[in-house]
Order: C-alpha cells, then structure tokens, then sequence
DNA sequence: ATGAAAGCGCTAACAG
DNA sequence: CTGTTAGCGCTTTCAT
C-alpha cells in the first residue's frame, strides 16, 4: 500500500490539511508540528500523488515532446537537453516517435492532449505545404521545434537554417569550388531554408547554378537519407559540367552522396568536395571525416525547455508567439579541406 | 475551456454517469442516446481527462525509463522500440536520462513514482558491487534493462553478454588471431558477462591469457569511452608480444583503441583485428568498417515493453521475477577480416 | 495555528 | 436502460 497524507495524518493525530500544508512550506504551522510530520513523512517514505495533485491544479507539471525519430543524434541531444533542463524545476518529459508519419504524429498529439501535458513541443513532420492547423493543440501551448509550420501561430526554437546553407556554399567556395551542387531535403521547413540559404550565397558569390545542380533527396525519413543521397549523388555525377562540390542538406544524406562519389572512383575532398549538416558524433570517424554545419541542437533543447517552463507557469499566457533561431556553426574537417 | 464529461451531459440533458458509460462501451445504453452522446463528443472533440481517471483507477497508463544517456544510440533504439509497442495499448512512456549518474538516477526513479507510473523500466547505472537495494521501487514493479543488479528480485530483459564475449573472441581466433585480447568495461553487468564470455571462450580455445592483456578501460560512461578505448589500447601496445587482436567491450571503446592502433602506425586488421559490441548505426562508414556484436536492441524494448504491459494490469503480479536473455548476433566488418 | 467542508473530473456500486 | 451516491488523494477557502 502507497502511503497518503491521511496515513501520517492519522498517525499523528492531524488532519489531512495540516499535513499537507507542512509538506507544501505553508507558513503558519507550529514549529513543533512541522518538525513531526517532515519526520514522520520522511520514514514513511511519502510520495504525494501527482495525478491527484493535477486534478485540483489542473496542470501536471508534465511537458510532452513528439519527435520524428529518436533514434535521430539531433532528436536524441535535444530530448536530453530538454530532459535536463527541466528536472530541476519538477517537471518530467513524455516523449514519443512519430516515425516521420504525420498520422501517427497527429495520435501522438492527441494523446498528449489528454493527458493534460502543460506545454506540447514538437517536431513535425507534416509537410509544410499543408497548412498547419492540422497540429491544433487547443489550448494547450504548442512550441515547434525544428521545424516550422505554416498557418500554426506557436513559438518556434530551432536553427537558422538560411545561415546553415550560406555558411556550406561559402566555405565551399573559399575552398576553391566554383560549380557547387545542392541536394535539397524534402518538403519542409528547414530544407527550404538551406535551398534559401544555397541561392542566397550562390547569387552574392557571382556562381550560376548550372543546370541539374539541384537535386531534390527523394525519399524522407533520416533512416532512409543515406540511400536518397546516393541516388541523387548518382544522378548529379551524370550531369556535365560536374560539380566539384556539393552541399547536403543532412548528414546521412552526405554519407550516402559521399559512398556515391568513392564508387564512381572520385576523389572527396580532391575532385568533389562535400558538406553535410547536423554534425553527426561520429562524423569524424567516417572513411573521410565530414564536414558538417553543427545545429546546435543542446542550445536549441534548452532554450525550447525555458520557454516551455515560462509557458506551463501560465502567466505569461497570450503574449505573442516567438521565433528563436540558434545560430548555426561550421565544423570543417577532411571532406571538404581542399587546401592544407 | 476543456470541455468535460459534465458539459456534454448538460448539453444532452442527461447524467455524467450516462455519458462515462458510452465513452467507455458500456453495454446497457439506449441506441438513440449513445448515438446523440457520441455524435456531441465528436463534436467537442472530447479529451478524457486522465488524471481524473487515474485517481480512480490507481493506474496511470504510463510507463517511466531511466537510462544512462538518451544520445547512445542502444538505448535510444530501446526507448523508441517501447515507446512503439505501447502506445497502441494506450501507453504513454515517460523518459529521463541519467547521465550515468548514480543518485540522479535514484532521483529520476523517485520521480516517477511520485507520479505512479504503473511501471518502471530502468538500465542502471549504479555500480553492481553495491547492491541493488538503492532501486527500491516499493510496490511499483521493475524491470531491469540490460544491466542486472544484485539483490534487487526484478524481472530483467538484456543481451547474453556472455555470448557476446564468446562470439567475438571466437571469432577472432577463427580470423587467425592468437594473442587475443580485451578491454573490459567498468563494474557493470555487462562488462562482467563479456569478460566472463571471453575468458570462457580463451580457455575452450586453449589459448592463455598473457600478462597485461585484459585492461580495464578505466573511465564511464559512454560518452568519454572512445577516450578510455584510446588509453587501454595504448597501454596493450606496450605489452610483448603484443596482442593480434582485441574484443572490446562497446563500440566506442572500439573506436577509440582503433585511433590508437593506426596512430601507432599498425595496421587494421592486419596486424590487429577488432571487434566491439552494439552495433552502431554508423560502424560500417568508419575508416575502418567496424566489426561488432549486435545486442538486438528493438528486441529488447519490443520484449520489455511486452513485459510491462502485463505487469500494469497488475493480473499477474507476484509471480517471480524472470531473466530474458536476447541472443546477440555478430556482424563481420572490415576491422577483423583477415582472411578475405 | 489548526481543521471542516467543498470540490477537481471521473468511475464503481447500487437503486430505480 | 438511466440516475444517485460515494469516493479516489489532494488543495483551497473559510471558520475556529
């Protein structure tokens, strides 16, 4: 049996309300009293129930966080950012995976939904395209991650992805690239923002985009990126004049360009050199260590942390929804180092 | 506003107990009146307040995992096998990750029996010499993952690691390695299990164990294991005769003694074969393609998952606690093919 | 300084 | 078939 303050209420001869305001540093409780009942809750090992609790505060000091795949390193270090930042204020994290499955995504919402999560954060995998209504939350404030969405008025913390292709294609370009490539992701947000980001250098460098230098993954879901970028790794191979370097819009989509431009007997960095993004941990330990624009994905778990404990302290309700971009950051290693 | 059992049942007139009994399938219902009651719910999108429902129920429908770090891709895998297999049961999976922390452990698993999750899974990270007794979790049942615990009766569900250690050092030796030797992990159940499976594998191969050929990696923690994996290696290239091949206890701790070894200016696998354990997603992009023991970590968090799911519904409770042990399964890469 | 009463939203047991 | 009563464990007035 889980013991309750009636227990140690009756125990000591109080009442239920006295109890529980020792237990809550209310302040006018006799010294003496307190003292015996912190005593008596400690040997009982007292827990107060947190849904009992919920139900007359109507909230659960509970946050919900959908991802798209755990498994994912840039999820994964955001979940455990957010995981940490929040423990210390009493809060605890339910996560799920919606598998890059936009139904499931939505079930997932719906669940968290009920369970009267004080904030839900999500990363979607909605199409951007669709209009974002779709991942309605009622009332429940909403902070999008990563991702944006349109037609969704919520918060939003993830990385400045404009900022992500403008630093790929210059470095490439100061490293001698002159017929830069791009595989662009699918049809969401921040692919759209590395495409921009793409243009935007490519028009201040004074570098034409050449016919077929943009090609589009094909596949979605990061499990599946590797395979997507070597296809169209293969495709850009084909076209002439070749690239001599391209920017990938993900990791595991490099990896597999990367894999593509070694069969075909190229050297990388020397003929095609290559960038990826999101900066795998193991990114340095690859056949040729890749370089990788870094999202910073703990900065962007902390600070959807703090901004998910202002909006569960529920003051501050109804202000305006906020964008904060993160600040991306090159980290250059052997695949695209045409100049040592 | 949220709308609740009450609203609906004002709105149609009838009882709270009326509208519970329809939303919940209950069979004596009039056919007019659980049509006009579902129809309405549907209409205001009726959310079920679960907190309520679990103060009366004594169960919360949520299930809590500790592990030591969330960005480890095995446990990641494992979190997002479980989160998969409940939720279709209705299952939601409240995840903290310890930081291979001891007493944050013990302070993530108290939280969640504040909370009343009906189980708690956890992968500890608490040192096996003491024993178990710390992961008390009263009457709230447990599920160890992948690390055992003394003294703690709990249901367990984890790689053979025995097996593992067998595997790879027999395998090492059918790659024509006799000086095999291993790096051993910290004081946990693992590393205990893959000694045990390596020096039972040296003695049925009649091979001895030379001096200074078993080296403890000597840091925790995953994250700082590719450093340890580094310094163990250095000090086994020290020894003479120097070893032909080493097991190492994870893939990190692999990867580290790699650098070691081709820094020495050795060859992989030629003049020393590697083997590590878990599998990493990327293993096969390294350098050198790593050969490593896969734990079967979705098979893990499916047959957790199954566990905890008939744990909740608390029928079978009181039944003795049972050891699953998932076989694990080598995967040959480059780093110890030297006969191809 | 302490306690009695009421109620958070829901369900179980029983009555009509 | 439908409704009444009671209560899950806790907190919030409001008396005393």
């Amino acid at each position: 049996m889980t013991i309750r303050l009636k227990d140690i209420a009756q125990d000591l001869g109080l009442s239920v309300v006295t109890v529980s305001k020792v237990l809550r540093n209310h302040p006018d409780i006799g010294d003496a009293t307190r003292k015996r009942v912190l005593q008596r809750a400690k040997e009982l090992n007292y827990q107060p129930n947190l849904a009992a609790r919920s139900l007359v505060a109507g909230r659960t000091w509970t946050l919900g966080l959908v991802v798209p795949d755990l498994l994912h390193p840039f999820f994964a270090v955001i979940a455990k950012a957010i995981s940490a930042a929040i423990r210390r204020q009493g809060y605890s994290l339910l996560i799920s995976s919606s598998d890059e499955d936009p139904e499931l995504e939505m079930q997932e919402i719906r669940q968290l939904l009920a369970r009267r999560v004080d904030v839900i954060m999500v990363a979607s995998c909605q199409s951007a395209a669709e209009s974002g209504e779709r991942v309605g939350t009622q009332n429940t404030p909403c902070i999008l991650i990563d991702r944006r969405l349109q037609g969704l008025d919520a918060d939003f913390v993830g990385t400045n992805d404009v900022q992500v292709g403008e630093l790929a294609t210059t470095h490439l370009f100061e490293q001698g690239c002159r017929r830069i490539a791009h595989i662009r992701g699918p049809d969401v947000s921040t692919a759209a923002g590395r495409l921009e980001g793409y243009e935007r250098a490519m028009a201040r460098l004074g570098l034409k985009r050449l016919a077929g230098h943009v090609v589009p993954i094909g596949v979605s879901g990061d499990h599946r990126g590797a395979e997507g970028g070597h296809a169209a790794a293969v495709r850009l191979l084909a076209t002439s004049p070749r690239p001599d370097g391209i920017f990938c819009f993900n990791d595991p989509c490099a990896i597999g360009a990367m894999r593509a431009v070694l069969e075909a007997g190229l050297r990388v960095p020397r003929d095609i050199a290559l960038v990826g993004c999101g900066n795998f941990p193991y990114s340095d330990l690859l056949r040729v260590p890749l370089s990788s624009v870094d999202q910073g994905g703990e900065a962007i778990g902390r600070y959807a942390a703090g901004v998910a404990l202002k909006l569960a302290s529920k003051t501050a309700r109804q202000r305006k929804a906020k964008a904060e971009l993160i600040p991306a950051r090159l980290v250059v290693r052997e695949s695209s180092s045409r100049r040592s």
